[in-house]
DNA sequence: TGCCCGATTGACAACGATGTCAAACCTAGT
DNA sequence: ACTAGGTTTGACATCGTTGTCAATCGGGCA
């Protein structure tokens, strides 16, 4: 009522089913049949034990039922992603929620800002409370820190990243594929002189994608000795300086692929800022909120994180279910979506 | 090894603290005391034990610690936002889960759409799963039900929206305060026919919204009968395919507030269909990515997710440190940030 | 030498639930 | 009326850990 009522901090004790069985006039296991829906419980018992949970606000300890339960499943799962708050990240953990709600699981997400210290924290942290499996993006370069809890049985699915040293379960964009794609574009729109703006080389990913494009540019026999590839952007802000730099430099590039979405909106900036987006083409990697409505609009190799976090979800769960065939690498293709700037030609300047 | 290796599912069954004890040659106890840090043990049996937890790749069960530990403290947060993947709730996780993570808590994050349903379900899942905390965006139209939960002690913060029916902290951005603001920058443009396009009305910061956005015109002596204002737009096509009908209708208005990010985008979609954007003016409600690189660009009333989510967070944490000073209604300003679609002023034709 | 006191250690109960098992209670068939 | 067999129920041990408490050990001091 006042506002003091919600300040009684540890007022009254949290009910445990013992008491719920007290009020009820019934032993304690038969209160656990009734909340786990076990059976041989006659109707009028199981009523008054509801109504007796009803009256105390009775919330099962999940944990304390796990700990003698025989399955041990806690019906959690941990994940971890580049960014909560990037909008990639943001769409692989609203596939894995729905996939796991659906099953009564919850989700325990953590942001890995491509630090390995990072991940091991928060594989740490998930394994004390005893997440029934992982889906994780790496950071570190090696994961055979995670060989024993495989081998005890927790489903471990990597996505968007490949794992290294350990053998299990990837769910990955086809990174090489796709940015290959990418140069292959620009390349039949008559570019060859095409910057490449990438993330950490520390980041599989990102060196994935630079491979793609270069080989790409090397199959069409352009000479790569002395094109601008640029590595290490890791924020919008890295990106934009750097593309400036190159259309200041002497000359500057007529194409752009920009290898990831922050990397992308930073050479967007970088372009406005010169007035060069109607004549220097652009290729982003991932796609970006508003693309289409830019004039141009943005061309991008768009990624499926849905299906990326939807499948790993699906992954972990047949594991659990039982399932213990080999483990795999499922690829999730990628689409070039055309919206403009990846259209601009060479000019004839 | 072979891909096999990691499907031999519960091999080893997880070692436990009787068994590190046993390989250090303690009792058990020893090895929670040097496990947590306390005092009172040898540096040599210090070493022993950590050894020994190193070799099985030991891993405390928090929960099962928890059961016996007085303080009862899960070190988990429950976190309920509008959808994991939008760019707002992003933003407010990811202040929520940096402020945990520095507290060695983990949080669960959980989607709420909009309905109260999912509501209660997250919420019991995160109360049998015991949470120390709770930070709600809720879809209810009142509360109550968690007074009980409140009673025992549990820190409940409401974030983005305001609690009803019950008494506890909540963090808000100032809805009515920015969409008035938003209303006079219309107003001072010149502009009287300003369409109102809004969320469902069953969401409290969209009603909040409506109100301040009226009552600045009704303030200007703006007659409201005839205005354009709908509401329940719960997504970019009902955004967008409701701007249409306005802008294709007799009498379209010379101005837009869209209310939320998703309406914005929508609204942005529709202007340009009709190649309107150059005159009609726009202030959206929440910023949206890229907003700056259109053009024009696009204005908005910007709310501060980050601050949110840090404050209630440290909210949360200030009550678990024992802090039971009444509940407060912490309001975070908005800022107007004018990007050129607000300031189109009224044609003169 | 004997005693006191603090440091170190481990046995044991307990946290809140479920699995096991046996007791009590029906019901139907003879 | 009595028994077989199924249904309903609860006592008790147990899951992995921490709190309590008592036992042991090793000086230091009278």
């Amino acid at each position: 009522m006042t506002s003091l009522s919600a300040q009684e901090a540890g007022n009254r004790p949290r009910p445990t089913m013992r008491q719920v069985a007290e009020l009820a006039g019934v032993g304690i296991k038969t209160v656990s049949r009734v909340i786990n829906g076990e059976p041989n419980v006659t109707p009028e018992t199981t009523q008054r034990v509801l109504d007796a949970a009803r009256a105390l606000d009775y919330q099962p300890d999940l944990h304390a039922g796990n700990l003698r339960r025989t399955d041990r499943r806690t019906r959690t799962l941990g994940l971890l992603v580049g960014s909560v708050d990037n909008p990639f990240s943001g769409a692989v953990h609203r596939a894995v929620e729905d996939a796991a709600a659906e099953r009564g699981v919850a989700v325990f997400a953590s942001s890995l800002d491509d630090d390995p210290e990072r991940e091991r924290q928060a594989v740490a942290a998930f394994l004390r409370r005893r997440v029934d499996g992982l889906i994780l993006t790496t950071a570190t370069a090696n994961q055979t820190y995670l060989e024993p809890e495989l081998q005890r049985g927790t489903p471990i699915v990597f996505v968007d990243r490949e794992p290294s040293g350990i053998e299990t379960d990837a769910v990955v964009s086809d990174n090489a594929g796709g940015a290959a794609r990418a140069a292959e574009h620009l390349l039949a729109h008559g570019h060859q002189r095409i910057a490449y703006l990438g993330d950490l080389h520390s980041i599989q990913t990102a060196r994935e994608r630079r491979r793609g494009f270069l080989d790409a540019l090397d199959r069409a026999r352009v000479p790569l000795d002395d094109l601008p590839v640029i590595e290490d952007l890791h924020d919008q802000a890295a990106a934009r300086d750097a593309l400036l730099r190159l259309l200041d430099g002497p000359n500057p590039p007529t194409a752009v692929f920009s290898a990831q979405n922050l990397i992308t909106i930073g050479a967007l900036h970088a372009l406005r800022e010169r007035g060069r987006q109607r004549d220097t083409a652009l290729v982003g990697f991932d796609d970006v909120e508003l693309a289409d409505l830019l004039e141009p609009g943005v061309t991008v190799v768009a990624q499926h994180p849905e299906d990326l976090g939807r499948i790993a979800a699906e992954r972990v769960f047949e594991r659990l279910d039982g399932n213990n065939s080999p483990s795999q690498r499922i690829v999730v293709g990628t689409t070039l979506i055309m919206r403009g700037s990846g259209e601009i030609p060479l000019a004839s300047a």
